[in-house]
DNA sequence: TTGAAAGTTTAGCATAGGCTAAGTTATATG
DNA sequence: CATATAACTTAGCCTATGCTAAACTTTCAA
């Protein structure tokens, strides 16, 4: 119980980050869709399955089966053959990671890497990025004139 | 073809980052077995089964039918009942990850935040962040005392 | 040395998230 | 208005990653 333990954290605490990483990636994916249905509908009125399926770079088929969970989970409305609609939940958690998104793609930026580097890395980096190091990355953006 | 494509990325473009996330997530599981295996190798001489379940939180099983895709992938050795071994690939990997994990906790704990959410944070954001980004990490660290 | 506890493996199940191929509906055009 | 094309859906497959329960080894101590 002495040496081994001294300044690492606990097994117990150990688990509890990767816990939070595999409920991360559950709803990242919700996230991603969401994000990129209320993208499609501002940009121009209405979501298809196909736009979806493309910018995401999968099959129609998978997107069709992701919706239907996105359905069960409140987040969207849809009518067979018909365009994707959000629930007032849908828009909240869009927003939500579009706001997000955003402060982490300036802050890439921000930080000296390439337009195109941000945009990528931003995506992946944006579901595991906490309140609290979101409000970091902020606080770093009001200083370096973000 | 105008108006819209002003200044966003094309589908094309815009799905190859949703690819790269989804490939960092098959990565993801990989690099985090090796790196705590190299731990326990490290911390108490060997690396079993039950300690990693603990560490990561999940059941044992799950663990077993893991680390047998590990041995498929060629990064691991094992003999039924006794402890697990790193080929030279899996230490590499190990290695690699533990760089790239030590320098994105140090930056969030540059940046500002808590010990806690450092540590908690960068076991997502690890896997997310690519050579560019890291660099520009590690720059922000040698500026400001890392 | 033998038997219980601890650790490991197998079997079998579930869900998420991919795919292709084939069928169905909507829409646009000749 | 009829039909070809485009969009959507269904069916059925696969792998990854989780679980529990049960079976099997190892190890340690009486």
């Amino acid at each position: 119980m002495a040496l081994a333990t001294k300044k690492l954290p606990s097994a117990k605490l150990r688990s509890a980050a990767f816990k939070r990483v595999r409920a991360d990636h559950s709803a990242e994916l919700a996230g991603d869709y969401v994000e990129m249905i209320a993208d499609l509908i501002d940009e121009r009125g209405e979501a298809r399955c196909t736009d979806i399926a493309m910018r995401l770079g999968v099959a129609n088929a998978t997107v069709v089966k992701t919706l239907k969970r996105l359905q069960t989970a409140g987040l969207i409305t849809q009518e067979p053959y018909r365009a994707i609609f959000l629930t007032v939940e849908g828009w909240k958690m869009a927003e939500d990671g579009r706001r997000k998104h955003a402060i982490v793609e300036k802050f890439l930026l921000a930080l000296g890497v390439s337009q195109e580097t941000a945009r990528i890395d931003s995506e992946g980096i944006e579901h595991h990025v906490s309140t609290e190091t979101l409000r970091a990355m902020g606080k770093f953006l009001a200083r370096n004139g973000g």
